[in-house]
DNA sequence: GATGAATGAGAGTTCATTCAT
DNA sequence: AATGAATGAACTCTCATTCAT
């Protein structure tokens, strides 16, 4: 009811000034409602800001989710992820990757920022541990994750400014993730250490 | 001489505090020198940080292109990038990365961080698309070029918090980014499209 | 009845918070009741903190008073009044004194604060006159009220803070008191003026 | 110069309208200056507030110590102190009572005014003690100073509102004092404890 | 050439007070 | 009879920006 009208409001200003740039007042203005009621409801900027932040990962993570289908493929539910993962950026540019940026240069923020990426990184690292049959023990699994968190957010922020298209984007993103989880190349491993295992695809062949 | 001072003690303070957070008091405090200088050297808070931004991003473009040998092998080459990238980043932790995370929350330098970015891209496409022997037309190089970029940028951090070694995260980088030069397996280029080009290598034999 | 309960926390709250950093809102929480009902009751936070003013001295006033025996001899009413001041006092800290204090620093409580002052001066005044057979009138029995009524709340506030004794507070003031119904010394008086007067005991006899 | 300014405006309003109904705008616009400078120069409306305490409170006890004459008798020497005393509050109604009684009753000053007081019993305990030729090591002096100096900010309390003559309450207050230090009589001594000693007069003489 | 001194404008936050129910 | 919900108005404090020297 209120809440929402009020958080829609916030994250609308927030997204187009910046947490900086906004005003308690401009957001009271946008949903209209009066000053002291945001901070009825929230509190300080701060943690209305969060409270923004919260909502948007919420319904992104949830959108995201909602896409996946566990019993598909690991190479299908990959691309799934993917596209669902940009087709929500595309969709929502006001929001999601706005704030985000916004709160990832927010000494405020940091730690919540931080968090959060955190969650996905380990979240994708566990998803590459899985898809691989023989993990070697010497893969940084984890550091494989954050590079290619940081690819998927390059690519996002790409995409939430229209400056790309969501599925040649989706198809690269896909592309270097899936080769990510083959072993290196026989002459490469030689030089610089062991394939970083085996993939299992649904059909237990090896692609 | 006097402009350096003063951008030095500029990229100092923004790095630790931010932009916002940064007060112009400070940063005269930080240079030594009084709050008048900064106006009549840089006229407003607004354009100091602009031009912090471009020293900064111009000093690491040099730094990464200055270690890149374009005699060498492809494979070479992308190597000695990454390795320039990640370890100008690990030994400059108060300069480029961060202030770029610092504009990018604020619309008023959109235009600067998006001109920074391209270069960077421009730069790594141009490498990308050297390596490859027959580029594909419908290869989006500038697209790979963000998500390399990307996936550098976070590993990047990762290092300039100490949470990972330079040369393990270099060879991971490197890794990925090699196959992803690679053109796709033949089942899944057959599949989403053709690969991606072929990639020379100085020997001209690898892959 | 409910305005019992009312004004019973807001003394509770002022006394404790002082006037400016209590807040209805703290008020109504303590009272258990709704803040309309507040307002509906006492018209606004001023007429609210005068009621408290109002009882509160009422209270303290009725107490001394009924402690009062005006069949004792002037000296032992004088007695039981001092120790009736300072034992309620002692006994109920959260009220008079306190709100007192609070109320002496809003120039909108002067009126009241005046007029609170002076009953007590008159009681005072009134003791002190009684208690003297051919009282000098140019001994001005207000102002030595207003003195003993300063040095009372003196002792009262070191006697409700705990640093000193009620019995032992109670003689000193007594002495202090006594005396100065006495009339000056002779020297004195030959330099600065008559006697106030001569005291009359039970006896009519002592001095 | 310019901090003199300040406080004086400072010190105007906040006689006149108390701390809190006082605005930091209506000093600076008493003041002639702007906002920001009261700021640069005290930090805070506290900080001004003490500044105002301090600057008055020394002002006050630089004048009444210049008007006492160590050199005379104890007697004159505490008529002298008490006439500069009350002198001094009846001159300057509009400051250091005002603020004194402003402070008295705002949580946040409390301890700098219990500080204050303390120092005050302190200094008139001390001049008890030693007023006295052989003290009973019964009598509490610092009881009786607190009740002194209770009886004196009643009476200055009454100077400075004009409802009191300055003369008149001088001589009160020197008859309270002097008797004070005087033993209490044979007759009440033996109910209630010895003389507190005899007073030492500059000619050695007992008055 | 350089700055100490000064400010206009605005931000976040709080609170006494009142409708609409 | 009683209140949950709402707000107008004000306050403290900050900061980018500029004179006057």
């Amino acid at each position: 009811m209120r809440e929402q009208q009020m958080l829609d409001a916030a994250v609308q200003i927030f997204s187009v000034n910046g947490y900086h740039e906004t005003s308690m007042d401009a957001i009271a203005a946008e949903a209209k409602i009066s000053k002291p009621m945001l901070y009825l409801y929230y509190g300080s900027k701060e943690e209305l800001f969060g409270a923004c932040l919260d909502r948007e990962l919420s319904r992104f993570i949830e959108e995201v989710r909602s896409q996946i289908d566990f019993t598909q493929s690991p190479k299908d539910m990959l691309r799934n992820a993917v596209l669902a993962f940009l087709t929500y950026i595309d969709t929502n540019r006001a929001s999601w990757m706005v704030l985000y940026n916004q709160a990832t240069s927010s000494q405020a923020f940091a730690h919540t920022v931080r968090e959060g990426r955190e969650r996905i990184i380990d979240l994708v690292g566990r998803l590459l541990r899985s898809g691989t049959r023989h993990p070697d023990p010497e893969t940084d699994f984890d550091m494989m994750a954050v590079a290619l968190v940081g690819a998927g957010e390059a690519v996002a922020n790409r995409v939430s400014t229209g400056d790309a298209d969501v599925d040649e984007a989706a198809e690269l993103l896909i592309n270097l993730f899936w080769r990510g989880l083959k072993g290196a190349p026989a002459e490469h491993s030689a030089e610089h250490g062991p394939p970083a295992g085996t993939v299992e695809t649904a059909a237990g062949s090896q692609n």
